[in-house]
DNA sequence: GATTAGCACTCGATTAAAGGGAGTGCTAAC
DNA sequence: GTTAGCACTCCCTTTAATCGAGTGCTAATC
């Protein structure tokens, strides 16, 4: 255990029995139910004192007198930093997980889902994710192709091995030779360049390059601007929101409705998950810390899926503070190198 | 007004006064809040004497003596058939609702999540919908082209002008001459066929008339095959569901929680808008008449969306029973005539 | 000086009783 | 057939009483 300069070798271990029962029941707990399950025998006044100094320091506190005690957002980030005791996943869990993931995807928008799928039902909180984020990748193919009489597709696949595409619509059917002539000349104008500084060239100059109609021009640029939409536009993802109904701190209807409001909003959520980039590790927001109001009995876990050293984007675990920590922690974890080693073998260590 | 054989003039109206008034207040209708509203000018012990009858024949019952009249779902039924008046969306309505839903959209499945959102937000209720169903569909046209060295993109388009794709995975850069023929022999041997009926030859044989690697052609016929995967497997379109929560018969959490998790049973939820294909204009199912007993609260109101004659997908509405029909019947036509018509579009009279 | 037993005290939670009020059904008069 | 009048019912809210878990403090003990 590491030693720390305010609370002593068996403040800590009180505060962790504490929370680490408080986690399970969700009861405030008391100081005769630390010194009973505390093998180190000593009587509940003792402990009392104890927590009446752990109280003092912030660490836990009372619901109201003659309640006991249940720990503060100040404990929680202690327990997290210092405390907790890290279970590795059984083998049958880490083989339900993998069976889950190591399924035939070739897209990493889908394993995204599938992974934010996972958590939530494997750990009982809710799960949220941010799909990759194409602003900083590059751009590795355009392709243009006629689908029927007035519609073409436009695909375009990133250096990241994200594929999106978007169907647009002309008025007249594009000859094919032309199609194709637009086609590579899209692709050698901005093939290899990072996504977010695409400028494409003028309709005019496209025009005079192609000789395509500039209905069709302008078409496929929207389409393909479509398709290379910031993160800011693309759909966030979202799983196992009805699981926190599960938990009691959210047996508070008025509760409920707020966060579940807060949670509809998708550019809060985003930002939230944004700001979580560029950490490395597991990044545990705990209750207060949170800035938003509507957050502070919640916490939020997140850590960045990444190919090589290219940050993709954020997932991560929304719960009530009194979450399993220890859980969440091995699970994020485990599932996180899962994503970055399947990204790599869907690109194949290109 | 429809003359109805058990219901004399004035049972009806009392009936539908108090089914208006119930539906705004969702309060226990007294016989004196009646008489007041009522200009026929009889007295609350007519109405009272009335209102027994009513109660007899099972239009209305009492929570409890000494309490007003709620709806049964007999009355509801009745209400919807014959009693609701119907007004039509003000102009600033149609106008927003226009106007989020004849944006650029030019693919079926983004319309539809499109609309469902709409009608969600429009009407304060949870809006369902089922994309699609590829399987009457016919397959138009399909297309197989690289995308990076280990991977390919499959694209089928059906005559409904949906359009799927696929990344599949294979081992080694596939020649582009070898694909372009692939494409083709695939395209010309299902295009025309009805999806739910397409059987693909051998991978012997396909190899033997195109050339393509093994490996190569069970992949591509793979992420084919997942494209036209029947509606079983294909996603459901949900919106709002959080907006159930405004609603009083929803201030009891554990109802709250068995509607979420009845919802997040995509299996039932689909039966029960599949249920909804073949009737025609606008299908209310309304408390008990579910066949579910979570739903016995709720209506689920369902409607079809299609192509001149092929129904390809069912949308709706799911609200508390005491819904306000008249509103969800007018704005629930008007965006199924908007869809219908959008798609026709689309496919441009194809 | 640290620990512990003992005990009065606090305060939420639960249960019980009482009062208020909205709405009914019935009866008798119109 | 309609209506005024009235006793009655039953939910809802408020108030009071009781219970009990847990605390803080004090004084005795190690």
């Amino acid at each position: 255990m590491i030693w720390n300069e305010e609370l002593s070798e068996r403040k800590m271990q009180i505060l962790r029995t504490l929370i680490d029962d408080y986690i399970k029941t969700a009861q405030p707990i008391g100081s005769r139910t630390i010194s009973r399950k505390h093998a180190l025998g000593v009587s509940s006044a003792t402990i009392r004192n104890e927590m009446a100094d752990l109280e003092d320091m912030g660490y836990i506190s009372q619901p109201h007198t003659s309640a006991g005690r249940i720990p503060s957002d100040k404990g929680y980030r202690f327990y997290v930093d210092h405390l907790m005791q890290i279970h590795e996943l059984q083998h049958d869990e880490i083989k339900k997980i993998r069976d889950a993931i190591e399924v035939k995807i070739n897209e990493i928008n889908t394993l995204v889902h599938c992974a934010s799928d996972i958590i939530s039902t494997f750990t009982g909180y809710a799960s949220i994710a941010l799909p990759p984020n194409l602003n900083k990748a590059i751009l590795k193919s355009v392709q243009v192709l006629s689908i029927d009489e007035k519609r073409v597709l436009v695909v375009a696949v990133t250096s990241g091995g994200v594929v999106n595409n978007q169907v647009v619509r002309i008025g007249f059917e594009p000859d094919q030779g032309t199609l194709k002539i637009l086609s590579n000349y899209l692709h050698e104008k901005v093939n290899g360049l990072i996504i977010g500084r695409i400028k494409f060239p003028p309709v005019d100059e496209i025009r005079k390059e192609t000789g395509a109609p500039v209905e069709l021009i302008i078409a496929v640029i929207e389409g393909l601007k479509q398709c290379l939409q910031d993160i800011d536009e693309s759909a966030l993802i979202m799983n196992g929101i009805t699981n926190l109904l599960n938990h009691p701190e959210f047996n508070d209807l008025p509760k409920v409705k707020e966060v579940f409001e807060l949670l509809n909003d998708q550019g809060i959520i985003k930002e939230l998950l944004n700001s979580a980039m560029n950490k490395e590790g597991l990044n545990f927001q705990i209750g207060s810390e949170n800035e938003n109001e509507v957050m502070r009995d919640c916490t939020l876990v997140t850590t960045v899926y990444s190919v090589g050293e290219t940050e993709l984007g954020t997932f991560g675990i929304l719960g009530p503070t009194r979450m399993s920590y220890s859980r969440v922690f091995s699970t994020i974890s485990y599932i996180r190198k899962l994503i970055n080693s399947e990204i790599l073998r869907i690109l194949n260590d290109e």
